[in-house]
Formats: C-alpha cells, structure tokens, sequence
DNA sequence: CAGGATATGTGCGTTTACGCACAGACAGGG
DNA sequence: CCCTGTCTGTGCGTAAACGCACATATCCTG
C-alpha cells in the first residue's frame, strides 16, 4: 500500500459505484481512474472490483477498502481544516525564550497576552543556554546588543535597555556617594569579566576606570546584581531592574549612550503565522508605551 | 487535502525529522520529498516544518499531520493485509445460484463444503430470475444447457443431469404402465411450453408424442413435477429428483442422450480467488464421484 | 426499433513529475 | 584546521503519468 492517490480513487469509485463518476469528482480524465484501479489491484493481487458496462461494482476487498478509505478521508479533511483554520486563531503553545536579564520586563508582559488568549499555554524559557529558533525550540527569541545574523531569521527592533551606575545602601554609607564622574575612579566596580565587548558601557568603564579598581567581573548579569546588591561595588545595572530593588541607589543616571537595544527574533518559517505575528505587535506596542525598560 | 501522497511524503519526513532519510524510506529522490512538502504547504497555507541544515523539524500543524497520518499507514497497512492474506483463505461469504430445479442435488453438496470450511458463510439464492455474476450479485452461477455467452464469464462442465420418463403411482394405476415406446403415443404428458428449445428430450417428444397429447405444458421444471405428481401425465424428470419421489414409477428409463450437462459459472474477475477456486474444485469432485445427478 | 445518453476500454501525443548532477552549508573527527 | 560525511536546495533532461480522441457496449426512451 506505498500508492495513498490510488487507495483514494479506488474509494471514490467504490464510493460511487463508477469509473467515470470518480474521475469528475477527482478532476481527472476516466482513463487515469482505470489505470490507478489497475494498478492498485495488481500490486493487491486481488481484484476490488467487478467490472461491467454499467459501472463498478465493489468485491469484499473492495468493500473493506471503501471503509477504512472513508475513515481516512474524513480525517484528512478535518486535518486540512484544523491546520487551515489554526492559522487565524491564537491558541497552542507559544514558545519565547531570552536570556535571564531580561526575564523581570518580559514576565509581566506576556502575563497580560497570556491573559488576552485563554486558550495559549505561555512556556518563557529562560535559560544560560541559547534556544535555536532554526530547530524550532522557540517561536520568539528575544536577544540583547547586536542583531543575530542567521539568514533564516526574522529580526524586529523591541525595546530599549537603559542603564544606569547602582550601588547599594550599604555600600554607600560604607563608601560615600560620588559627586561627579571624576571622584568614581576611586570607588570599586562589578562589571562583565569580558572588556572586549563591544557595548558603550563597557567602554566608559574602560575610560573611566582603572582596570584595577574592577575588583568583580562576571559573565552572568545576574551575577553582577547579586554582587552589586551584597555590596561589593559599583555596576551598570537595567533602570526597569533596579527600580525592583529598594535597596540600591543611582550613583550616576542614565546617559543617552548606555542604552541596549533589544530585537525580537523569530524564524521565517513562523514569523507570517498570526499566533507570532499576534505576540509581536503585543509586545512592540508595549514597548512604544513604556519609554523605559 | 487532495494528495494522499503528498501527505504521506510529509508523514515520513515528520517521523524521521530529514529529507534525505524520507527519501531513503519512500524510495524516490529527496528533490521530490521537496517538492511534495513544498506543494502541501503551499495548499495548506501553512508550515508543516521548519528547515535547517540538519533537518526539518515539525511544527505543531506538521506535529497534528504526524498523528493523523501514522494512523493512517496503520490502517493501510492493515488492510493490505487483510486483502493480500484474504487471498488464501475460504471466508466470508460465498454466494451462489442457480435455478430452483438444481436446488435438491445443491443443497446437501453445499452443507458438505459449508461444514468443511466453518467461517463461510454459504448463500444459495434460488430465485425465478437470472442471477448476473457481472454485477456482483453471486460469485458462482450454476446453469443447465447451452453454455452462458459472457465473455467476462469463466465457463466449466459441471455435472450431467440423467433424464428419465416418470408418472405418478395414481396415473399409472388410472392409466396402465406402457409396456414399450409404441404405447407411449396413447398417453398424455406434460412438458415444456416452448418446443422450439434444442434438447434431446424435446426433440424425443416431437418424433414419439402427437402434439395433441401434450396436455400439460409449462415453462418452470417444478411446475412440470407438481402436475406430474398430481398424476396429470408422464414426463420428463431428472432421475435424482425422481429418487426422492417415492410416488413416482419410472416408465421409460434413462437414455444415453437424455442428459442436460450442467455449468459452472464464475466471473472471470472472481475466478481466480481462493475461495471459488476451493468451491469449484470441491463441486467438480463430487460430481465425478456420483454418477447421476 | 432506432437513437441518444452513459458507461468502460485503448492507442497516441503531450505535459507533468521525476531522477540526476551539482552547489552550498554544517557538524563531527583525525 | 581541514577534511569528510550528511544534509538541503536547484536547474535540467528524461521517463512516467496524464488528457484526448475514438471505439465499443449497454440501458433508457420516444
């Protein structure tokens, strides 16, 4: 049974008991019909059907292979129309996935979608490890800094990161608060372990202070928070994160250069269906209302 | 969903998640798995993968295809099986038919071949009308005479029906038991209506019995065995329909011409199956062992 | 009884679908 | 680090499948 387009002219023609009833309803000529038939019982080695002048008449085989044909016809077309139809609707899982500095912005965001589509099973995973959009491990990816550069992949603008310098409390009462850029090279600082990153923060903690004083680096941002937050020192922290924390101070505000910017990706494969298309313009909206995050 | 085979290439690429092991598996090139999973999509309107270099991983509508269509291969597999394993057995039913006059030597050889096979079901349809194997209606015909001219019926010599003259107790005892063939002209009979039809009883009537003494004419054999019975006249019976007629006296016995060969019928699209083949076998068989019917 | 409608069946020319060859990309291993 | 094996993707020539025309048989109807 490797032909499935012969199983299915034979269950139109047993359907409808003819050769010539079958090929007006496939929208083939007869002759196509006849020859699927032949085919179909040679490989058999049974005949379906009896042939005579008035039409086809089916054999038991024949009968069996109208029902089991019928079923499967009944759940192809339902299959069509679930597929077809799930292109408009928003319902299923929708897979994000980014990197754990972003989770504080983004939880609450898709919350309010979630609770926008009844129907959709939210799954933000967060992990060290980067989710492949191309093995379709997610339907959104959210990066930070320089656009990925897959050909396969769809990249949006999202939000922009804002940064600030944060020390805690106990730091400072320990330290005392900075006037002005001049009295920071002084202070210790927690920053990334890898200065060779190209990012505006990294290069004004190159300018600005010496290697010496970074006495914490990390690679993890959550790490460098953990760390800000026990007191070690100074560090570039999220504006929307720190606001989170009590307990931490801005030493100096944010500047228009330490800015992150943040892109959607997704796979083009699914960018066009209305279930990412849905969550896409959810979340551009949201990040053209809040001017910072 | 208008391509059974488009939609079972895409069932083996979804389960084993690459072009190049579907192809494999179908047997055909892996630039035609392509072009199948292309031309579904694009009917769809919807990704069933997501391509990347290492392989095509299902979305959730190629995920829904999946299941489907396993269950389908199932179901085809399955009857293929029954269809292919059908072949060799002797199940079902077997329909067959005949004209009523058949039916006493018939039944009992059938309820033998019945009790030898007891998953068949036996159908022995004895009706006024003509049967048409052509249509499906039986799958062996049994008929007396000149052999059927279908060209799609496969024709055997079955058995032959041994003819006699017999008249009932009560008409002999009115009448008297005709001591040769040259007594016979002063008695009456009954026969065929139709004296142009080609047998050697017929033609024996017309050389030895005046057309007047036909008193009794009709066109159905158990309409000519009644009136015998009723002690109307002498007639031509079958010697085996005779034997279970205690009240029947044969006047002229058996000739060597006094026979109606039988024939066995079967459609030439049902012939070769294994079971009209066992029936055949086993009809043929019985009637070389008796030799009268 | 004749003619039309409808059915199957078959040879032939054409179109579609296929296989082939090659290119490009990527992961794994010596 | 290159090399090899495996994967997808694409243009092109060929072979298989298709549509067409015609033949034939049957049933229905006026």
């Amino acid at each position: 049974m490797d032909n499935w387009n012969e199983i299915r002219t034979a269950y139109h023609v047993a359907r409808l008991g003819s050769v010539s009833g079958a090929a007006k309803v496939l929208g083939v000529h007869h002759a196509t019909v006849i020859r699927h038939i032949d085919e179909l019982e040679k490989t058999l080695g049974a005949k379906l059907f009896q042939r005579h002048s008035r039409g086809y008449t089916v054999t038991e085989a024949g009968q069996d292979l109208l029902q089991v044909a019928q079923a499967t016809d009944d759940q192809f077309s339902q299959l069509g129309n679930r597929i077809k139809g799930r292109g408009g609707e928003v319902t299923g899982e929708l897979v994000i996935t980014s990197l754990a500095i972003a989770s504080a912005a983004m939880t609450s965001l898709l919350a309010r979608f979630q609770a926008m589509h009844p129907h959709l099973i939210v799954r933000f995973l967060t992990d060290p490890r980067l989710f492949r959009l191309e093995y379709g491990e997610a339907h959104v990816a959210i990066r930070a800094g320089s656009p990925s550069s897959q050909p396969d992949n769809v990249v949006q603008p999202f939000a922009r990161q804002r940064f600030a310098i944060y020390a805690s409390r106990a730091y400072i009462s320990r330290n005392g608060m900075p006037q002005d850029e001049n009295e920071i090279v002084s202070h210790r600082f927690v920053g990334s372990d890898d200065l060779t990153i190209n990012s505006p923060m990294i290069a004004w903690l190159r300018d600005h202070v010496p290697e010496e004083n970074l006495i914490f680096r990390a690679t993890d941002m959550t790490v460098m928070r953990e760390a800000t937050l026990a007191g070690v020192g100074l560090c570039f922290l999220s504006v929307m994160e720190a606001a989170s924390h009590p307990e931490l101070v801005e030493v100096i505000p944010s500047k228009e250069d330490w800015v992150v910017p943040w892109w959607l990706l997704t796979h083009v494969d699914l960018h066009r269906t209305a279930k990412v298309q849905a969550v896409l313009s959810f979340l551009k909206e949201e990040a053209k209302k809040a001017t910072v995050i």
